[in-house]
Formats: C-alpha cells, sequence, structure tokens
RNA sequence: GGAGAGGUGGCAGAGUGGCCGAUUGCACCGGUCUUGAAAACCGGCGUGGGGUCAAACCUACCGUGGGUUCAAAUCCCACCCUCUCCGCCA
C-alpha cells in the first residue's frame, strides 16, 4: 500500500505512475475520501471530548445536575456512533481505492509491457549439441524421473511426482542453495506451507478474490502459500525492528501452490507451470533509504547470478518494465535461464525474480523501525528474491547437461548431494 | 480434543466501573557528583490519527471484534494467541 499522505501531495506522479503501469485507479477518489475522512475525525474527536467533559462531572455533580448530564451523555453518544459508523465507511472505501494502488516505480525501470524488459546482462555458456535436445518431459520419461500420470490421478492436472534421481536433484538444488545463503549471511528457516490470509494480503496477494492464484482451505482463514515470500515477510507483521539491526536476511525454504487460473494452455508442458513445487526464496528488511535497500537488492541479484553460474547454466537478467511489475515492486529483476528444449530451438524461460518492494508490503504488514535519533517509527524496505525454484532449476538442468545417449550430467556443484556424476538408465 | 491459567508501554509487573494513557522496577537518554567509570540523586522517556509554519492542543490505543453504561484496561459475548496438565499422534 502506498502512503495515503503521499498520494494526496503527489497527485500527478501517482497517476502518471499508475498509467506506466497500465493500471487504472481512480487517485481523485483517494484524495476526496481523505478529506472526507478527516472531517468525520475532527467531528468525532470534537463530540468525545464534550462527551468526557460531561462524564467527569457527573461523579461530583449535583442530584438536580445528575439527570441532565446523563441526558447529554445520551445524546452524545447517539452523535458519535453516527458520527463512527460514516466514518467506517468512508474509510473502509479509502482503503480500497487506495489499496489499487501500486508502488512508484524505480527512475531507471523501462516504461512498457512484457517485451520492453531491459536485458541488464547475460551470464554462463549456451550449451552445443551435436544432436536434436529433447524437452525435459522427454528427458524424464526416459530416465523415469518424474511421473505425470500419478500426479494427475491423485491430484489432477499440474500435479506430478518426482522419482529417483530427480528427487536427489531437488534436493541437492535445495542443499546448495541453502548453504549458500548461510555463507552470505541469511538466516535460515523452513516455513509453514499455510499462512492466514491477512499475511497473504499483507504481502499482496488477494486469497478470496474470483481471479485467485492462491488454494484456500474451506472454513479456516487460512491459505497455501505460493512463496515463502509470504511467510518470511509476515514472520515480522506488527513488530517494530531497531534500525540498528537492519537489514535483516531471511532465507526459507517452502512449498508453493498456485491455482495458475487463467493460465491453462500456455507454456504448460512439463513442470514449467505447475501447482505445487519447492522453493528457496531469500527475504530482506532494510532501513527505508533506497540506498539501502537499492544495494541489498543488487546483493539479492548477485547471488541469484552466481546460484546459475555455479549450476553452469546460460542465463539473462532482464529489468522487467513497469507494465509487468505487479502492485508491490517498485523494481523487478528477473533471471531467464536458457532452456534448450523449450518452445522451437529452445528459449528463455523464468527462474528467478528479484523485487524491492520498498515500503509497500511494510505498510500494510505493519513492519516498522525505529531509530535513536528519530521520534516515531519509519516503514522498513522489504526485498525478496528466489534462490531456487526447483522445478524450474530441474527443467534447466535436465535440458542443458543432456547428452547424446540420453544419460544427464550432473552439475558439479551438486554431485555430493545427488551422489553420481550422471544420471542414466 | 478435554481441563485450567493468562494476554497491560522495549522488558518485567500493578491496576476489577469515574481521580487511569495507566503505579512501580529494569532498560534507555540528559544532568549533578567524579581525574574517569560505577553507585547515588534529579529530570526525561510509548504508538497512531487530527491540528499547527512550528508548538500548544484535541483524540484514539491495555490481544482482536462486538455489546452494556452518562462513563470500560476493569462488566458481558465471540474470536485469536500463549502457557501448564491430560488424551491422541508423525
Amino acid at each position: 500500500m502506498l502512503d495515503l499522505q503521499f498520494i494526496c501531495d503527489h497527485r500527478e506522479e501517482v497517476e502518471q505512475n499508475c498509467k506506466a503501469r497500465g493500471v487504472t485507479v481512480n487517485v481523485e477518489a483517494v484524495v476526496r475520501l481523505r478529506d472526507e475522512r478527516n472531517k468525520l475525525i475532527v467531528a468525532g474527536d470534537e463530540l468525545r471530548r464534550q462527551q468526557k467533559e460531561a462524564s467527569g462531572k457527573i461523579p461530583k455533580a449535583s442530584a438536580e445536575e445528575r439527570p441532565q448530564l446523563i441526558e447529554l451523555g445520551k445524546q452524545l453518544r447517539e452523535q458519535i456512533s453516527e458520527v463512527e459508523s460514516q466514518q467506517k465507511a468512508v474509510e473502509e472505501e479509502l482503503r480500497s481505492e487506495q489499496a489499487q494502488i501500486p508502488n512508484m516505480t524505480h527512475p531507471d525501470v523501462p516504461v512498457g509491457g512484457e517485451d520492453d524488459a531491459a536485458e541488464v546482462r547475460f551470464g554462463g555458456k549456451k550449451p552445443e549439441f551435436d544432436f536434436k535436445p529433447l524437452d525435459h518431459v522427454e528427458i524424464a520419461a526416459k530416465l523415469d524421473l518424474i511421473d505425470f500420470e500419478a500426479g494427475s490421478r491423485v491430484a489432477g492436472h499440474g500435479f506430478y511426482y518426482l522419482k529417483n534421481d530427480a528427487v536427489m536433484l531437488e534436493m541437492a538444488l535445495v542443499q546448495f542453495a541453502l548453504s549458500k545463503l548461510r555463507s552470505e549471511g541469511f538466516t535460515l528457516y523452513t516455513t509453514p506451507d499455510v499462512a492466514r490470509d491477512s499475511v497473504l494480503e499483507g504481502i499482496g496477494f488477494n486469497p478470496r478474490g474470483d481471479e485467485t492464484q492462491i488454494y484456500s482451505i474451506a472454513n479456516t482463514d487460512l491459505s497455501l502459500v505460493a512463496t515463502a515470500e509470504i511467510t518470511l515477510g509476515g514472520a515480522l507483521k506488527d513488530q517494530t525492528l531497531n534500525i540498528s539491526e537492519l537489514p535483516l536476511k531471511f532465507a526459507g525454504l517452502s512449498h508453493c501452490f498456485r491455482t495458475e487460473a487463467g493460465s491453462h494452455g500456455r507454456s504448460t508442458r512439463g513442470i514449467y507451470r505447475v501447482h505445487q513445487f519447492t522453493k528457496v526464496e531469500m527475504f530482506a528488511f532494510t532501513s527505508p533509504d533506497s540506498g539501502q535497500s537499492d544495494a541489498v537488492h543488487q546483493e539479492i541479484v548477485r547471488i541469484e547470478e552466481e546460484i546459475f553460474q555455479a549450476l553452469g547454466l546460460h542465463y539473462r537478467l532482464i529489468d522487467t518494465a513497469t507494465g509487468d511489475l505487479g502492485g508491490p515492486a517498485y523494481r523487478k529483476y528477473d533471471l531467464e535461464a536458457w532452456m534448450p528444449g523449450r518452445g522451437d530451438g529452445g528459449s528463455y524461460g523464468e527462474v528467478t525474480s528479484a523485487s524491492n518492494c520498498t515500503d509497500y508490503q511494510a505498510r500494510r504488514l505493519n513492519i516498522r523501525c525505529k531509530s535513536p535519533d528519530k521520534k516515531g517509527t519509519q516503514y522498513v524496505h522489504t526485498l525478496n528474491g528466489t534462490a531456487i525454484s526447483c522445478a524450474r532449476a530441474i527443467i534447466a538442468i535436465l535440458e542443458n547437461y543432456q547428452q547424446a545417449d540420453g544419460s544427464v550430467v550432473v552439475p558439479e556443484v551438486l554431485r555430493p548431494w545427488v551422489g553420481k556424476d550422471v544420471i542414466a538408465v
């Protein structure tokens, strides 16, 4: 959520930003509702003051004065409850308008849609094949690594069983990512796979809407998490941190559940777009100065790149354009790994993303920090980034490391955990 | 799942209808004393909203949401959470 005061003071900038992001919102309504709310607050405060005054006199009042004061108090109570219900209605409307306004955007972010992302740089080397590379579905079939049929029988389309060495590969990726993050000073967590709807909303998900990506659990206020971003960010909900302990860097392992409503037929082959996968996520809380959050953002991207470099995979780093940012992000970098079996002749597929959400999530989650020299508190900045998203990383490994004989070489850094150098029949 | 206890400011911990936004202790900040430090003493010290050039000031907040009352931390209801014991269980 964007700061109310900021929206009202920078109306044109906010409107321009929404336009660049392709979001239609009613900034005018926010300003109008804010003014309306303020009037009601002032009126309510005055009535409450009068009521306090009247009821404060009662204990000392004479027998004659008392009934009058009680009568006055009754009247004031009615007026107050009238003003309060108006205020509540206005605030509800205000909040829902305000919630639709996306975060502001880093000035260097390219303007446009999905195709306007800026290519920042490339890493690793594209593999060369002297045979026609297969896609991960075919490779997995030959090596008996994924059971899609069992997945559908048991849970439906979009679910799968990893099997045999694919299981070891997934565990190896998790171990590798966690080891790397521990050495980078992250605090490691395994997190709940469910969270309260209020936490999901704080991070920026709509758990129960028509177009939700979220599985919710009937008769509870719990939903399955779509990413550990939700549980890691939510971990410090309503907390006030000391600015000297920032930045805090968390890493969390969780399962991720997504309904993928409305995306059927779009890159759904294999395990590219699935309803459940395992992911190691980074999350950082920084002080509210964009210098620190920008620096941590670069650090998160650096770590993502180092992970894919260590895996020996070719990738490109893109700076996501305004229209493709999503509400909470101020800036977002995606790492796209080369997937030789994808599409016709290979293509890049998104494997990580790293967002700086500035104070947008912190405001709704109410995560603040305090500095000794400043009165009051400020909202922290939050950032998140993927260390390893297992399903897609497995696609990249299988397709890039496939051999003419159908076997798959295990990336060197994963061998200690996979326990072999080559996955073969 | 059953029984009990409890949730109050950074922490500990009083407060059972009006004098309570809240006693006290610790922590923290400033000062006196001291060569310096500690101790002692004095003073300060919550968060949000409104308001103001800035203050003053007003208002809200004692787990959350409702209710009773002229008046609620305090009484009533629901929910959430924590702890102890019992049962069940990987």
